[in-house]
RNA sequence: GCGCCUCUAGCUCAAUUCGGCAGAGCAACGGACUCUUAAUCCGCAGGUUCUGGGUUCGAGUCCCAGGGGGCGUACCA
């Protein structure tokens, strides 16, 4: 440590040389000795542990004992307790809280320091000890002001409760809510998780275009923006399939993305405009080996993360443990409802079963749209999973290759967790002339005035006409993920900055 | 987008069915206190009651319009 004790009164910058309220040459404007707005803010700070290592290195430490052990901490003051001619303040850190302990005479500028305000940013250096309470603290024998907090901190014991202000100032709702704390460590947790596995496993991490002349990849309504220098407008993707499949085609085998995808469609506890996803690519993969890779992905995040396949989401359990249950959507259909219908049913039995069922069905609709109109209907939000749910309709699936027994289906899967879609996998469509046919398929809906329909990507079929081998593809959402595995209810309990309007008020 | 609910001090909340002087705790500020744990005690200050209209002798409260947010719903992952 460069200098290890802030406060030496040797250090020619020691703030407090300037802020002697006996010094007459100093005028009135140097009045009042407590006044920390006067005390310079260095431009570093060399600390030695965090708090949560504190905790963890002096766990055993009895009471009243004062050990030989300096230290230098830093954070936030939250809480403090003057006593007098000692005082008591709770620093916090991203880890955790330790107590700290200033002694008029153990103290330099105890009387500043007992001027600092909560929410102040301070640095400390001093011996490790314990009350004689037994609390462990730091005692403050130097302290620098890292950072003054010129607006006042919400309510110590009640923190923040409007919605409102801990979204839009996140910045304080990390300081006063532990939840969102905990929630957005624990995602960081998840992600590095991932990425592990993923890496460990042979698959290469890469990044792909945000900017799409097509919108593709998904079904959703895309933002659209404007290159100026190529006078061009562009789509924020709304998935990054189609620039992964390429990649397969180009040779590397095992790909995957985490990144950002835009879809300009409503907000709600379950869906933000911009929400990261996971897709991943393995060439000579069908969709059984996705769905290993995925309950095993799935069960080693929880794992490490929480420390057991199974959690607790609300008032229940999920166990991920593997395997998960497999279930074709006409199974899941029957078990939910009892209703037995297929793609093999009748258009007018599917039709009359969707309006029983409240589905106002447009014309356009084959079985397939409305085969799966009723299992989102009757199904999905009842299946608490995780489960499997198989075999989609050709016709709601363009990208996913035929079933290699049943005819109109595809080789596509969602895992369903608490009634919610958690990813969305298949055998890969590899077939250029029957990928142009679905995509022609899709661009007859949006002729029909579906907006959210996939255009013809035609430099898409050009790389599929090279040649793409039997590939599997998965798409995970990891907000939602998140959100399981952090037991939070509203997606934007698990985004730092979810959407918001716009401040008028700014 | 539609429906319902909500907005009071920096923060958390009060303000008596059905309209009658806008208040408390914490924070801040001044003071006391050598082992506190949301420290305690004394003192002081703090308001465009989201905004704009209206009804009324009188509006935080009732009505209308607008704004922010929440919940539900639709689209969707």
């Amino acid at each position: 440590m460069k200098n290890p004790n802030p406060a030496d009164p040797t250090d020619p910058t020691d703030p407090t040389d300037s802020t002697d309220p006996t010094d007459p040459a100093a005028g009135p404007e140097a009045a009042d000795p407590a006044d920390v707005s006067r005390l310079e803010i260095p431009y570093r700070f060399e600390r030695s542990h965090s708090l949560a290592g504190i905790i963890a290195a002096f766990d055993s430490l009895e009471s009243g004992v004062t050990t030989e052990t300096t230290v230098s901490v830093a954070g936030r003051l939250m809480l403090r307790r003057d006593q007098g001619r000692i005082a008591f303040a709770t620093l916090q850190d991203v880890t955790g809280r330790v107590q700290l302990f200033a002694t008029a005479l153990a103290t330099p500028d105890f009387e500043q320091f007992t001027a600092l305000s909560i929410g102040d940013w301070v640095g400390v250096q001093g011996v490790v000890m314990t009350t004689r309470r037994g609390e462990l603290s730091v005692r403050v024998d130097g302290w620098v002001i890292l950072a003054q907090a010129q607006r006042q901190f919400p309510d110590k014991w009640h923190g923040l409760t409007d919605p409102d202000i801990r979204y839009r100032q996140r910045y304080l709702d990390l300081w006063v809510t532990e939840q969102a704390r905990s929630v957005f460590m624990r995602r960081s947790a998840i992600l590095s998780c991932v990425r592990r596995h993923l890496d460990a496993q042979g698959f290469v991490e890469v990044e792909t275009p945000m900017l799409h002349p097509i919108p593709g990849g998904a079904a959703a309504r895309p933002f659209v923006t404007r290159h100026e220098a190529l006078s061009t407008d562009f789509y924020l993707r709304i998935a990054p399939e189609l620039y992964l499949k390429r990649l397969v085609v180009g040779g590397m085998e095992r790909v995957y993305e985490i990144g950002r995808v835009f879809r300009n469609e409503g907000i709600s506890t379950r869906h933000n405009p911009e929400f990261t996803m996971l897709e991943l690519y393995q060439a000579y993969a069908d969709h059984s080996d996705i769905m290993e890779l995925t309950e095993n992905l799935v069960a080693e995040v929880a794992s490490e993360v929480c420390g057991s396949t199974t959690v607790t989401y609300g008032d229940r359990e999920i166990d991920f443990t593997v395997p998960w249950r497999r279930l074709t959507i006409e199974q899941a259909i029957a078990e939910c409802s009892s209703l037995q219908v297929s793609l093999d049913s009748p258009t007018a039995e599917l039709r009359a079963c969707c309006e029983s069922l409240g589905i106002a069905v447009n014309t356009s609709w084959g079985s397939g749209k409305m085969l799966l109109e009723i299992y989102e209907k009757t199904a999905e939000p009842n299946l608490w999973g995780p489960v499997f749910v198989t075999d989609y309709p050709a016709e709601v699936s363009p990208l996913s290759r035929e079933h290699r027994s049943r005819a109109g289906y595809t080789e596509r899967f969602e895992a369903i967790v608490a009634g919610r879609e958690l990813c969305n996998a298949f055998s890969e469509l590899v077939d250029p002339a029957e990928q142009r046919s679905r995509f022609e398929a899709q661009a007859a809906l949006r002729v029909g005035g579906d907006d959210e329909a996939m255009v013809v990507d035609e430099d898409y079929l050009r790389a599929l006409e090279y040649g793409l081998p039997p590939t599997g593809g998965l798409g995970i959402g990891i907000d939602r993920l998140v959100m399981l595995l952090s037991d939070t209810h509203a997606i934007r309990d698990a985004l730092l900055f979810p959407t918001l309007r716009p401040d008028p008020t700014l």
